[in-house]
DNA sequence: TATGGTTACGTTATAATATAACACTATGTC
DNA sequence: GACATAGTGTTATATTATAACGTAACCATA
């Protein structure tokens, strides 16, 4: 089964984000079982606070509001970063460089880089999935062998424009 | 008069340094002068250690160099960082976000956005200036009003793959 | 050349982000 | 159960960045 791709931009659009949460969930649980990985309880918590919007968030915004649901538990930095680690390594979340933040992926699984629309507004991300040639062929002809690549577009989204106009 | 900009890639060219140290240094003096704003002896202190080299630089290695040249004086973070904002508002210098840390800028006072190609073996960094049209007319298609971009590509420059074998 | 406004610099303290190191616990295998 | 391994918990600390406030340099005008 291949379940089917969040289309570029939803971030930006109204759209059923229960629905969409509940269907990266289990795009993340499959593939973790398919890889032979364990989504443990820890790691599940940290990928449902990222799902439960668009916007990126800290890793000290995730460690409060895992330490403000169970208050009982003081959890600490190491803990949120070792489970961010593991969901950026199988590409269930993104890293926003321009941000110091993370973000749930709209596409898991997909191991090549992505491109983000950050508004500057809402703080909605939006990912997309352009091959962006120009670049690409420009690092080809340089003979520069691509490893990673971070493309981050800050701005005004569509319907931001709206209400400030 | 206009000098004439550095070529895409010279951070992995054999290329006369000194050169291309004096003259950037030059373009970002007439540069101010037209603008008639100050490069102070501490702004210019800074943007020189960043024109030694074509690697980027941590605030706080610049910081270290400073304190290293006048151990007399101890000076202090914000010192630096003020700079760096100097530097950066006028295009003199980018910040590489995927390493926070900063570069000079090889083509001084073009007000858009670059793409840098970062080699994670030499640490030397490439300043690309390519219209990158797949992306943005993605973005203008979603009626995103771009701001500002961040392109880093992370891989290994020609000339390291060789020495690897 | 005084005077006042502005810009830049210096200093101290602290915020925000991230990791090292090591002990303990759960999980799977034999 | 004994063992190896992977994951978690805990403490301390490293790294990156900024707030707040006072001083000095610069620049215009009188
Ligand atoms: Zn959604
Ligand atoms: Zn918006
Ligand atoms: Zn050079
Ligand atoms: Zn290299």
């Amino acid at each position: 089964m291949s379940p089917k791709a969040q289309p570029p931009g939803i971030a930006f659009r109204k759209h059923d984000h229960r629905r969409c949460q509940r269907q990266l969930l289990a795009e993340a649980t499959q593939l973790c079982a398919e890889r032979n990985l364990r989504l443990t309880s820890r790691r599940r918590q940290v990928l449902e606070i990222l799902l439960a919007s668009h916007q990126p968030m800290g890793a000290y915004d995730i460690l409060a509001k895992l330490n403000r649901t169970a208050p009982n538990e003081q959890i600490a930095p190491p803990i949120v970063y070792r489970a961010l680690e593991f969901l950026l390594g199988e590409g269930l979340i993104h890293r926003i460089e321009s941000l110091n933040a993370f973000i749930s992926c709209a596409h898991p699984g997909h191991r090549c880089g992505a491109q983000f629309l950050i508004c500057r507004d809402c703080d909605q991300v939006a990912e997309l999935e352009v091959s962006d040639n120009g670049l690409l062929a420009e690092a080809g002809s340089l003979g520069f062998a691509v490893d990673h690549s971070v493309v981050e577009i800050t701005g005004v989204c569509a319907e931001c424009q709206k209400h400030v106009g």
